[in-house]
DNA sequence: AATGAAAACAACCGCTTTTTG
DNA sequence: TCAAAAAGCGGTTGTTTTCAT
């Protein structure tokens, strides 16, 4: 059938706006919201299609957005995020207050992407480039089954998200039924600001769903409070334990998986078969993880990320690490350049080893039930507690997100 | 001071998904 | 139910700025 175009493109401009352009554009929105993209040019005198003056609001114009450099803290949770979610930028960009995916976009392809590669860590994979050179067995096996590890959990992620979100539509949806009104919170900032403005129109129009990417931090969450563990032991039923540690708002939401046989990973870490419960190699937060960050009021910088002990426990392994020396940035900050910062911060995030620290040294390689003790197990590769401290860093960092962010 | 290269940023393009009538 | 419109999203390109020579 195909589609018209968004709008026809004879004696439309194209190119940088200029300050009449945004002062039109804003002038006209503040006064009348958006309403129909399409229309707005023509009504607002501009000479641009809907799609360039949506775009120009949603990335610059927005009075929700930050503009300027990025702190040290927003540079972490965009590659930790990264690591985990991929290119998916919109994904990431709701878990940076004020700042949009298209920023984020370009700050990693101009930054941050280019610092990781010259760190020697591969930008897409998040592992040291020199995989290839990890020769022998144990540690390249390691390394692919903790690929494949992550690619399924990212996957597994998706489709928990899917369904949290499906369930508190529905939640929501029998919530205004019952006359409940506005129990949401503000949504990602786009969303937020479009459902304000596109009142202009439809004044009644309730606020956007939340974004997917809250139920996945919901999923994580669940799961980092090991209510995933607890819940899904039994029946395979996985109860999204939402809200049940008190630090989120939306209510508690209950799932059922009909599928109750996860997609077979080629091995758990280690590559051993582990019985018949482990198809799927579980991990579990188990709950000391206390980090915290404190957001201060007015001001959406953090301004600490307290360190924390955590324990990490798959089926197989048991780690006990400490974040303790990655968020040292406040006293880097005074005494070295930003780049030098992200550089010392990044490296000790990412690579850091626990060799430094006796309490990132593995507790007792952990492998209590690890029959295996094959490849790889009996000393931790460098590389293998890089990752797990690596994982851990970014599922620290969704387990610490605020639950009052934009996000929820 | 001039110039070319690299970096950074802003915007566009085109595809996909969601919404609406 | 379906088609069109709108919005979302990620990749890419074009322009401007900065830096090195």
């Amino acid at each position: 059938m195909g589609r018209s175009p968004c709008c026809d493109k004879v004696g439309l401009k194209k190119g940088p706006w200029t300050p009449e352009e945004d002062q039109k554009l804003l002038a006209y929105i503040e006064e009348h919201g958006h309403g129909s993209w399409r229309a707005l040019p023509a009504k607002a005198g501009l000479q641009r299609c809907g799609k360039s003056c949506r775009l120009r609001w949603t990335n610059y114009l927005r009075p929700d957005i930050k503009r300027g450099k990025f702190s040290l803290q927003e540079e972490q949770t965009i590659i930790q995020l990264h690591a985990l979610l991929g290119n998916r930028w919109s994904a990431i960009a709701t878990h940076l207050p004020k700042r949009t995916d298209n920023e984020i976009k370009n700050y990693w392809n101009t930054h941050l992407k280019k610092r990781l590669t010259k760190m020697g860590i591969d930008p897409v994979t998040h592992k040291p480039k020199n995989d290839a050179l990890l020769s022998s067995d144990g540690q390249t096996k390691t390394a692919a089954n903790l690929s494949h590890m992550a690619q399924w959990e990212s996957a597994r992620l998706e489709a928990e998200a899917r369904l949290v979100r499906e369930s508190k539509l529905r939640s929501h949806s029998l919530q205004q039924q019952i006359g409940s009104s506005s129990t949401f919170a503000s949504s990602s900032c786009a969303s937020t600001s479009a459902s304000v403005l596109n009142n202009n129109n439809k004044p009644e129009a309730p606020p956007p769903p939340p974004p997917p990417s809250r139920s996945s931090l919901d999923v994580l969450k669940a799961w980092n409070n090991g209510g995933w563990l607890k819940s899904s032991e039994g029946s395979g039923a996985i109860a999204s334990t939402v809200g049940a540690s008190g630090d989120l708002e939306s209510p508690t939401s209950t799932l059922s998986f009909s599928e109750n046989a996860p997609p077979i990973m080629n091995n758990a870490i280690g590559g051993e078969s582990n019985n018949n419960e482990n198809a799927m190699p579980m991990i579990e937060f188990v709950g000391s993880s206390t980090t915290s960050l404190v957001k201060e009021e007015g001001e959406h910088e953090w301004k600490g990320y307290d360190s924390s002990i955590t324990t990490f426990s798959s089926g197989l392994h048991e780690f006990t690490m400490s974040m303790e020396g990655t968020w040292e940035h406040e006293t880097l900050r005074t005494n070295a350049s930003h780049d030098d910062i992200v550089e010392e911060g990044f490296t000790n995030l990412l690579l850091k080893t626990n060799s430094e620290d006796p309490s990132l040294s593995s507790e007792g390689g952990g492998e209590s039930n690890n029959g295996d003790g094959g490849s790889g197990s009996g000393s931790h590769s460098d590389f293998y507690e890089d990752n797990n401290n690596y994982w851990n860093s970014i599922l620290n960092l969704v387990n610490s997100s605020p639950s009052h962010s934009p996000m929820f």
